[in-house]
RNA sequence: GGGCGCUUAGCUCAGUUGGCCAGAGCACCGCCUUUACACGGCGGGGGUCGCUGGUUCAAGUCCAGCAGCGCCCA
């Protein structure tokens, strides 16, 4: 034991030096060969697009947790970091900065452009790496990776190129927001939506008589007399020769390919099958039955006041459309051009146009969508088909760069046929089978492989999100129109006269050149309408892109999405396919992947889990990326809304390590991390001006969330200062005059004082330790031996905190079996502060000094428990392992093994505690606890009796009671004040002495002044009294109930029978000293004697010096002789030192002048 | 619309497979400057476990319905 520990923790003067400490050491470098089992986690990447928040803060400390804690417990861990570079977030918030200097990206190059990026990516990188190493994660800071880096980069690229060569990735249409001016499309985020003030148009379509010999729509259709009353029941009259079909954009009926009805709406037995025919285009197309369309006058859906029950359905220009499009297989015909005016040139069948059909469209070409809207209301109305029109308020999703309203469009995407067996298949069957409804499809040729069955879900309910989404599953689109991102290696041909083989001019694979390479896995070709599409292995490889462009073919411009690069995170990080080419990497697939587990939210168990499983299965032979996957509770901000950047309520995590430690933070979050809900985090503003937190001033914003004011004052120095909020939504900038105000919360005060208890708790324990009577000398026997501590010689105390040790090591241990972080953190703060702080250190203050091996045990649990702790609050304890020399203690405990570190050996390197079960004593717990109960029981009624805090009191108990007090060894008459125990007999009970109830039996407490407040002691008893008789009115009600004994089981019963049986004795103590309370009145009123209170109570507040003295001569002789200075200042007036609190309150009142005497007070 | 959760003290949350009088921290009240700690100590008050019904000897816990909230998918 070292040095002298300043008065309390200050984590900013710890925590960048123990950082330094651990950069030093290496211990978070892992290498594959090393001793252990391998333990590994790869870092969900973070996104370069902005610092992280407290969520993030989150999902990083429970994984430092997991590592520290597995790490010390002796496995080769490895935890991978790094970032993400989040394509299509990042290149617009690139975009919005440069918006703001009046630029757009077009204005730039591509490579240009994507330096100016790889620029925010390199400082968002920095920062994001800061913030980790701020809270402590202990990553292997040698191995950070970012998903474009070139190792990365080659994962891409051979993931990609087999995939392709395998036939599982193919190119296809989907419907995309496209937004008409920039020529771009958008992803969902891009999308805003606004509330338009709009029409919706009620367009007829003329029936198609059902004998379907004639398209003459007037004739009315043949049908029974009762499908002919089902009709008439419209509000349209004429119904039976026309369906009307409601809708908000009347452009798009150009593209019409359906008209669907509910098939519960009572009209749909008569007309599905049927058809229709668009007007203008006279295209012919069929009613069909989809459950999407709202039924008219459903009370269920506000959509139905404007519902007539039948939907245009236009496939290529409407998502939902197009939902109903797939499930009735219907034709798609696109009738606009990229900038979105009406064009028969992207998918309108030409033969409408040839036959003359179609004639009355043909004006409407080359218009934009708003005159093509016009023009076609207008034909309606000309035409006697325009039913109504209605004013209709809804929302219309905009660019949200170039406020148009975004366009569903048709467009040519690359596409991974995740629904194949290799993909969706495989990540079925890695699901633990304990954890799957029903059975996972079997693979088709029945074979089993290593990863089947291997992935768990923490908590489990999450398997059957992972399990339905992949029962649902679609293919997915991977090409997106970015910048950012990396460059689909996929180069594409000059439209070929047929998409013939062999063809040497437009087919590389022709040529002999091309033929080589193909041979030899250097490129991969498909087939698309009238393309040829070539993916080349290696980007790099100049021979066959050189071939490629002098056949004509260019690279494809799109980027993949960048969960693409994602999904391989766990390998390519490691180094696939080929480590070799980055040595660093070479032998980690082998040792780390799969990997233990991963943690992360359950937003992204569709997006990510599924294609690491999908991928990592397909490119490593069924191996699993992880065996484990905990979901993290998401973090949410005071109002139950998610914290995100976006929404500016997102607080730095280097805020709380400013106002409350790392530890603070770190301990709060894994005590909140509970397996059901999310948690709710207000939190306060720090005022930059003169540091006081507050609650800040709340408004709603226009996107209706409940936010922190832009601008804040503080309540305190009343000055004026910017939000979190203000700053990202850019209505208060921080400037001088407005600084940026700190967040804080009051969740992790918590933390704070946690550490700080340890921090005093050891120095308590240094203090203690650094003079003991040599334990060299002590530990070792005459012959030099090294003499084990004989149980026997355990104070009850000692044995019974080991005990405790014991089962709070045996409970961590199984918490983290089950990534159960809050009972790992409640457990250890129950064991420091409940039981080594208030009742261990307590207990053994007076003995501590003169019992060496008292001394070892205290040092023993410190250790242990500072190495316990240290997974959680790894500063803390780290700061205090260099103060407490356990690369220099010698001697241990029986039974508890704390590997001693080699010299200036980290904490975080050291193992973790292993003890043995014979520590555990039961019986010791067992009489510890009843010592606890009876402590305090005689504290409640000090309390009551308002007892001066020195007054040492007496108390009287029957035998079987004195016996347990002293089996104590005086841990009782410490922390309950008592000055002696004496026998309690069967005659009267000493004069001025007051009753307790424990364990069935009546004790008394004498000498807590001249004479007794009987009022007081009455309301004492009256209410447990009343406590009692609820309790075995209970207990009697149950046990009278036969059903009760014959069905509960026996030891249940039994149970309560002692516990009656209990309750009842203690009841009948407590009635006995009711009568004795009774007899003194009496007594006392006979004597002249007042029984109130006032006088004793005014004796108590001005107790004369000579009840002073005698309470002195009483404390000398406890507590070994020492004077009680505060008692020597008031007897004496001596102008000795001060109390140290005493000097630091007075400091503060004179405005920080120290060495103020007491005298002159 | 489908799925997964949630609703317990003023606040934030625990509460395994039903079984002592439902717990913690903060906040609140009282007492206490005590050589580890006022970021503290000791004691105390505070809950119809969202609502209604059911199963059971026994329900915060299981089931059904209702109300409110959150997230994901569509």
């Amino acid at each position: 034991m070292t040095s002298q520990l300043p008065k309390s923790y200050s984590p900013a003067e710890s925590e960048a030096r123990v950082r330094q400490m651990w950069d030093r050491s290496g211990a978070f470098h892992a290498e594959p060969g090393a001793a252990g089992e391998p333990f590994s986690i790869v870092i969900p990447p973070p996104n370069v697009t902005a610092a992280l928040h407290l969520g993030h803060a989150l999902n990083n400390t429970l994984q430092d947790v997991l590592i520290r804690f597995n790490r010390m417990r002796g496995r080769n861990t490895l935890w991978m970091p790094g970032t993400d570079h989040a394509g299509i977030a990042t290149q617009t918030v690139v975009e919005k900065r440069l918006l703001q200097k009046g630029k757009k990206r077009t204005d730039f190059t591509r490579a240009k452009f994507v330096e100016l990026v790889q620029q925010w990516k390199d400082k968002y990188e920095e920062t994001i790496i800061e913030q980790l190493k701020t809270i402590g994660c202990s990553c292997d800071w040698k191995r950070v990776r970012f998903t474009m880096d070139p190792v990365c980069e080659r994962a891409v690229h051979e993931a990609f190129f087999q995939l392709f060569a395998d036939g599982l990735i193919y190119r296809g249409k989907r419907l995309v927001n496209w937004d008409p001016v920039t020529l771009t499309a958008l992803a969902d985020d891009e999308v805003e939506m606004e509330t338009v003030d709009g029409h919706m148009w009620y367009l007829r379509y003329p029936l198609v008589p059902s004998d379907g010999a004639s398209d003459e729509a007037t004739k009315p259709p043949a049908a029974s007399a009762g499908q002919k009353a089902a009709l008439r029941k419209g509000s349209d009259d004429r119904e039976s020769e026309y369906v009307t079909v409601a809708t908000t954009r009347p452009e798009t009926m150009l593209g019409d390919t359906a008209v669907a009805v509910n098939p519960k709406d009572p009209r749909a037995a008569a007309l599905v099958g049927r058809m229709v025919r668009v007007p203008i285009v006279n295209r012919l197309v069929p009613i069909i039955a989809d459950e999407y369309v709202v039924l008219r006058g459903d009370p269920d859906n506000p959509m139905a006041e404007y519902a007539t029950g039948f939907l245009k359905v236009t496939p290529a220009h409407d998502p939902n459309d197009w939902e109903i499009g797939r499930r009735h297989n219907l034709p798609i015909i696109n009738v606009m051009a990229p900038d979105a005016t009406i064009s028969r040139d992207h998918g309108w069948p030409a033969e409408e146009f040839e036959s003359g059909r179609a004639a009355d469209a043909r004006p409407l070409l080359g218009l934009s969508r708003e005159e093509a809207r016009t023009r076609i209301v207008q034909w309606f109305k000309d035409h006697d088909l325009l039913q109504e029109v209605r004013d209709y308020r809804h929302s219309v999703g905009h660019a949200s760069r170039s406020h148009v309203p975004i366009e569903p469009y048709l467009s040519d995407q690359w596409y991974v046929k995740v629904t194949d067996d290799r993909l969706r298949g495989e990540a079925l069957r890695a699901l633990d089978r304990a954890q799957y409804d029903g059975a996972a499809p079997q693979r088709g040729d029945r074979s089993a492989r290593d990863g089947d069955g291997g992935l768990r879900f923490f908590p489990a309910r999450y398997a059957k999100t992972f399990q339905t989404w992949h029962e649902n599953l679609r293919d997915w689109c991977i090409s997106r129109q970015l910048w950012w991102g990396h460059q689909i290696p996929v180069w594409v041909g000059p439209l070929a006269p047929g998409p013939g083989q062999g063809d040497s001019k437009s087919d590389p694979t022709a040529t002999d050149r091309g033929r080589r390479m193909h041979s030899e896995g250097r490129i991969a070709k498909q087939v698309f309408g009238q393309r040829h599409y070539l993916c080349v292995r290696d980007p790099g490889d100049h021979d066959a892109v050189g071939l490629l462009k002098e056949m004509g073919y260019r690279q494809d411009p799109d980027v993949l999405d960048t969960w693409f690069s994602s999904a391989l995170w766990p390998i390519s990080t490691m180094g696939w396919p080929e480590p070799k080419a980055f040595p660093e990497t070479i032998g980690l697939l082998e040792t780390f992947n799969p990997t233990s587990v991963l943690v992360t939210g359950r937003d992204i168990i569709t997006l990510w889990v599924s294609r690491m499983v999908m991928f990592n299965r397909y490119f490593r032979q069924g191996t699993l990326p992880f065996r484990h996957v905990y979901i993290n509770p998401l973090l949410q901000d005071g109002h139950g809304q998610t914290m995100s950047k976006s929404l500016g309520n997102g607080v730095d995590p280097r805020d709380i390590v400013c106002s409350h430690g790392a530890d603070a933070l770190r301990f709060a979050l894994v005590q909140l991390a509970t397996s059901t809900q999310d948690v709710r985090m207000p939190v306060d503003l720090l005022c930059p001006h003169c540091g006081r937190s507050f609650h800040p001033r709340q408004i709603t914003s226009n996107e209706g969330h409940r936010v922190a004011a832009p601008e804040q004052e503080c309540p305190g120095c009343h000055k004026p200062m910017a939000s979190a909020y203000g700053a990202t939504s850019g209505l208060t900038p921080p400037t001088k005059d407005k600084p940026l105000a700190l967040n804080t919360s009051n969740r992790f005060d918590l933390g704070r004082n946690f550490a700080n208890k340890l921090w005093n708790v050891t120095r308590f324990a240094v203090q203690k330790l650094q003079t003991p009577s040599d334990p060299a000398t002590e530990s070792h026997g005459p012959g030099g031996r090294k003499k084990e501590p004989d149980p026997g010689t355990l104070g009850l105390a000692d044995r019974w905190i080991l005990t405790r040790l014991y089962d709070t090591v045996q409970l961590v241990g199984e918490a983290m079996e089950h990534y159960q972080f809050n009972v790992y953190a409640d457990a250890m703060y129950e064991l420091i502060w409940g039981d080594f702080c208030d009742w261990y250190v307590e207990a053994i203050k007076p003995t501590v000094a003169t019992n060496p091996t008292q001394q070892r045990v205290l040092r023993t649990v410190l250790e242990a428990i500072l190495r316990l702790l240290h997974p959680i609050c790894p500063f803390v304890t780290e700061t205090l392992w260099g103060h407490i020399g356990a690369d220099r203690v010698t001697e241990t405990l029986d039974g508890i093994t704390l590997r001693r570190p080699a010299p200036g050996e980290p904490l975080a390197a050291a193992a973790w505690p292993v003890i043995a079960p014979q520590i555990q004593d039961q019986e010791a717990a067992a009489l510890f606890a009843r010592l606890q109960e009876l402590t305090t029981g005689i504290r409640t009624l000090r309390s009551d009796h308002k007892v001066a805090r020195h007054k040492r009191i007496t108390l009287h108990a029957p035998s079987g009671i004195i016996a347990l007090v002293e089996s104590g060894g005086g841990v009782v008459e410490t922390l309950a004040g008592l000055e002696s125990v004496r026998p309690l007999g069967a005659g009267t009970p000493p004069a001025a002495s007051v009753a307790m109830m424990f364990e069935g039996q009546e004790l008394r407490l004498s000498g807590f002044h001249d004479a007794v407040d009987s009022k007081t002691q009455r309301a004492r008893l009256d209410k447990v009294r009343q406590q009692l008789t609820g309790a075995i009115q209970g207990l009697r009600r149950k046990l009278a109930d036969a059903n009760y004994l014959t069905k509960a089981p026996p030891q249940v019963v039994a149970e309560t029978r002692s516990q009656l049986a209990k309750k009842e004795a203690d009841l009948a103590a407590n009635e006995r000293a009711l009568q004795t309370i009774q007899k003194q009145c009496v007594q006392q009123t006979e004597q002249g004697q007042p029984p109130g209170p006032s006088a004793h109570d005014d004796r108590l507040q001005h107790r004369p010096v000579a009840v002073a003295i005698d309470d002195l001569q009483s404390e000398r002789h406890l507590a070994g002789g020492r004077l009680h200075r505060h008692f020597l200042h008031l007897l004496h007036g001596s102008d000795g030192p001060l109390h140290p609190r005493q000097d630091r309150r007075s400091a503060r009142h004179k405005g920080g002048q120290g060495d103020v005497r007491l005298g002159q007070n």
